[in-house]
RNA sequence: GCGCUAGUAGCUCAGAGGAUAGAGCAACGGAUUUCUAAUCCGUGGGUCGCAGGUUCGAUCCCUGCCUGGCGUACCA
């Protein structure tokens, strides 16, 4: 399918083999060539073993003397059950041009598996700005969403903002007792920060009246901050805060709603600086009490049943039973959860659901599908949670009462002003709008790059000093190949030199230059695979190896001082391609690319 | 206790049963009158947590153990 050689030797294969068992269908892969063994391409006999029935010797011996014989190969040799596989020039250009000369067809999936799918993401609270876990929810999100975009799929993206709750009444308790009548604009604070001052204003006085009430109760000195809340005058006071939000009363909700407006316009900022743009954002004001109906319907059809104690529970057999309705008749989280899911599916009538949220939250979610599928709904099945793990500092975890917080704005100003230190170093004459939207680029795209780098279930370290820096495994390494192939494009354009249609690829022989077509067209594989897994860790990979490799032909082949023109066309050829598929494949993780560097 | 998850170079991480286990950083040594040195080339660095098992072949699968993280709410 990809090297006409590969596809050739998978037809030719089992005609040797009149015992194998596989159909016209059947096809081989082959890889590429580890770097300390002679070849190109390599053919694993090992797993070929199985689906024709004989020995990875016999099948490696066949294989390579079909291959000896096939004229787009130069040689093969065997070693072990592998076949090592030495291509001519003429036939790898050929084959990979083929591939990323129409990258738009190579990387769209076949039309019916195609899916409409709803991805859900960010999730903050009202109480606070973001910080670094939110950055890595982002990112994964919003990359997540490009990824699957990018092979064919129609993606919802979808942000549900927890802007009610004890934890928001107190920051708007803070606000009341504390604020004066501040506001973003009277202070300069961006709203969600301003906010989320309040909050921690709110856990000081909250902590010094534990250590009071303690001090006078020495009986009580055991119990927890959470057992004590209510026995304190401000935790009494933020509980009638919430019951007075829940029954409307005007002076809550008015305060509510300014505030909330000052942490929106503080997340939009967030957002837009992030590249982020939602296709709706949920309140869950608007819907906590969703799930409620749902619960009744569905102890009346079977689903649940009420226990002794009033709590209605769902009977998840090996999970246990899980409480969907307090006693008291009123929801947990897991009850707006089920009403969400379904308010989410019948708003779009999506083939899957996908939700960014922590892994702490897997047995949640495992019990959240769990009850959907047996309140009925098949697509239950099409439910997915995409649990990532933490971002750990190397002091340890981040902690708000230590401080140790990494704010989210601040992270980015600081990854953009380096960035545009970096840039003046090499540039000095780079001023205005062109500096700053460069810094922001090479800032945010490192950034990016560093969290997707990562497997999303690792638990990460998040180290300040190495990852500010744009040398190495980092998002301006790719970025900074595709300006150099930038900068040639340029100067070649000053020579009045362009790829043409008539590109002689048999002229390009260097191993560098086989190499770094190889390793590019195997990008839609790569592309897809990711999407698949829903993993963007593997893209990232690719993309590094593939800059190394143009990085590796740039040092070794000069395009515009080639040996003649023909070759300094066919070279000029091959990194736009590469150029395209660098710039394509940063595009699908929101990464974008700087004319220059 | 039970469940999930991780343990790979000094550090941060890759390695969907296959070759001599890789990359970046850090250390050391080289490369620029040359299309951008945010680059390239090289050197050193490993009992893949430990012990068994399955397999032609195990870092990967199975079992047990050790160590860390998370979960095990009528919290969210």
């Amino acid at each position: 399918m990809k090297f006409k050689c590969i596809s050739d030797l998978g037809k030719a294969l089992p005609e040797f083999f009149p015992q194998a068992n596989v159909n016209d269908e059947w096809t081989i892969e082959a890889e590429i060539c580890p770097q300390n063994m002679e070849g190109d391409l390599t053919v694993n006999c090992f797993k070929l073993a199985r689906d024709l029935k004989s020995s990875p010797d016999k099948i490696s011996d066949a294989a390579t003397e079909y291959l000896q014989n096939h004229e787009d190969v130069a040689s093969a040799e065997k070693i072990k059950a592998f076949v090592n596989i030495t291509l001519t020039p003429a036939a790898v250009m050929r084959d990979t041009a083929a591939i990323i000369g129409d990258l738009d067809n190579a990387v769209k999936l076949p039309e019916n598996e195609c899916r409409r799918i709803l991805i859900e993401y960010s999730a903050p609270n009202t109480n606070k700005p973001q910080h670094l876990g939110h950055v890595r929810n982002n990112t994964l999100g919003m990359s997540l969403a490009a990824l699957l975009r990018r092979v064919g799929h129609d993606i919802i993206e979808i942000n549900l903002v927890n802007d009610r709750g004890i934890h928001i009444c107190k920051s708007m308790l803070a606000y009341q007792r504390f604020g004066n009548g501040v506001t973003p604009e009277s202070t300069g604070i961006k709203g969600d920060h301003l906010v989320g001052d309040f909050y921690v204003k709110y856990n000081d006085a909250l902590k010094e009246q534990l250590d009071e009430l303690r001090k006078a109760k020495p009986e009580l000195a055991d119990k927890s901050d959470e057992d004590l809340f209510l026995e304190t005058e401000i935790g009494q006071a933020t509980q009638k805060m919430l019951q007075d939000w829940e029954a409307g009363e005007p002076e809550v909700r008015q305060l509510w709603q300014t505030m909330n407006s000052w942490v929106f316009a503080g997340f939009a900022q967030t957002y837009d600086t992030m590249g982020i743009k939602f296709n709706h954002t949920y309140l869950e004001s608007e819907t906590y009490l969703l799930g409620k109906d749902l619960i009744a319907a569905g102890l009346e059809k079977g689903v649940f049943t009420r226990r002794d104690d009033g709590a209605v529970i769902a009977d998840l057999g090996k999970m246990g039973p899980k409480v969907v309705l307090r006693s008291d008749g009123t929801s947990v989280y897991i009850t707006q959860d089920i009403g969400t899911t379904l308010k989410k599916y019948e708003d779009y009538k999506p083939q899957e659901q996908v939700w960014v949220v922590g892994d702490e939250q897997i047995l949640h979610f495992k019990m959240l599908f769990a009850i959907i599928k047996k309140m009925g709904y098949d697509w239950a099945d099409d439910l997915y949670h995409m649990a990532y793990g933490m971002v750990n500092l190397p002091t340890g975890k981040m902690k708000s009462r230590e401080g140790t917080v990494v704010d989210a704005d601040d992270l980015f100003a600081e990854m953009t002003e380096l960035a545009k230190q970096a840039t003046l170093e090499r540039d000095p004459s780079l001023t205005g709008e062109e500096l700053e939207e460069r810094a922001a680029i090479i800032g945010m795209g490192a950034l990016k790059f560093m969290l997707l780098k990562f497997n999303p279930k690792t638990t990460m370290m998040f180290d300040p000093q190495a990852s500010v820096k744009f040398v190495g495994d980092t998002g301006p390494y790719v970025q900074y190949a595709c300006a150099r192939i930038n900068s040639i494009m340029r100067k070649a354009a000053d020579k009045g030199l362009t790829p043409g249609v008539d590109v002689d690829w048999s002229l390009l022989t260097a191993p560098s230059e086989k190499a770094l077509a190889i390793q590019a067209s195997y990008y839609p594989a790569t592309l897809q695979a990711a999407a698949a897994k829903k993993d963007c860790s593997t893209l990232v990979t690719f993309l590094l190896d593939l800059a190394k490799a143009f990085n590796r032909f740039y040092g070794e082949c000069s395009v515009l001082d080639a040996d003649n023109e023909a070759q300094s066309k066919a070279r000029l050829a091959l990194c736009l391609n590469v150029r395209d598929v660098l710039a394509d494949g940063l595009g699908a993780l929101t990464i974008k690319v700087p004319e220059a560097m």
